[in-house]
DNA sequence: CTATGGACCTGAATGC
DNA sequence: TGCATTCAGGTCCATA
């Protein structure tokens, strides 16, 4: 479900009422995709002072400096609850606080719950280690960007999705923000011009920024910590239009896969 | 080093 | 109706 503005989304929807908030329990059901580095009784009685995002992680601080992260996977979402239901079948995760409950839901548990001592510890740099820049951020500038693709021999897609250049860029919205860009996800890297290269940047931007402006995708189940569906997918150009008319020529958009996943894309407008 | 494919897990949709 | 197959938003790991 989740690329980086479903999970901003939901960062955005609980982070201000989190805060601040004393953690009461922190209860684990199934197993998730890593364990936790500690036993979570050790959070109890301690205050969450804030919560960022990296990439597609939700970085929730605690007041003794060790860092708690949180991956939606592909299926996993979060809800903030006041009054919090009893747990049902895909619940896994629960932290109880002063304020309410933030509990992950997670049908296909690929998802994560890592307590990691801090965030330039290596249980936390394992996973934080290697992630390219923020594609919203002031670190995304065009010149790094577009010698970072001309490093690459793989194909463009792939490189996006690898999340070394740039970090938050998924499934849907590498399509996306190839199509915005014109360029044919199966193009190496290395060989896009650089007015080609400087659309892409801009893409990958104006396409995540809008997709968190409408609330993130709502493609199966997604929705943000307070229940919100997203509206992005309403306004998406190739991604799951296989066969229907592009917006922009009127051919029919095309589907293929690229390293196991799908990839929409108009053969037309993308070169 | 890179490129590829499998693994993890469940449920919904599709096909026969 | 029932059962088997395919596919899904992510990422790590083993293998060539």
């Amino acid at each position: 479900m989740p690329e980086l503005p479903e999970v901003e989304v939901t960062r955005r929807s609980f982070a201000g009422q989190i805060a601040g908030a004393r953690i009461l329990s922190a209860n684990l059901g199934k197993p998730l995709r890593w364990p936790l580095s500690a036993p979570p009784a050790t959070l109890i009685g301690h205050v969450v002072a804030a919560v960022r995002r990296r990439g597609k992680y939700l970085l929730l601080d605690i007041d003794d400096g060790r860092l708690l992260l949180i991956h939606l996977g592909m299926s996993g979402s979060l809800r903030f609850f006041q009054t919090c239901p009893p747990a049902g079948k895909h619940d896994h995760f629960d932290l109880v606080t002063s304020r309410g409950t933030l509990r992950l839901h997670d049908p296909r548990r690929f998802g994560a719950v890592v307590l990691t001592p801090g965030e330039q510890s290596d249980a936390a740099q394992r996973l934080l280690g290697r992630l390219g820049v923020e594609p919203l951020g002031d670190g995304f500038d065009l010149v790094s960007f577009q010698a970072g693709l001309r490093q690459r021999n793989a194909p463009v897609k792939q490189v996006l999705l690898a999340g070394e250049l740039v970090v938050g860029v998924g499934n849907i919205y590498a399509s996306e923000a190839l199509f915005q860009a014109g360029i044919r996800p199966t193009r190496k890297a290395c060989r896009i011009g650089s007015e080609s290269s400087a659309r892409l940047h801009a893409a990958i931007r104006s396409v995540l920024a809008s997709a968190v402006e409408l609330g993130g995708s709502t493609l199966k189940d997604f929705s943000s910590a307070s229940g919100e569906a997203g509206h992005f997918q309403l306004s998406a150009c190739v991604y799951g239009r296989e066969g229907l008319p592009c917006v922009r020529c009127g051919r029919p958009v095309r589907k293929m896969l690229q390293g196991q996943r799908s990839t929409y894309f108009c053969a037309a407008c993308q070169r």
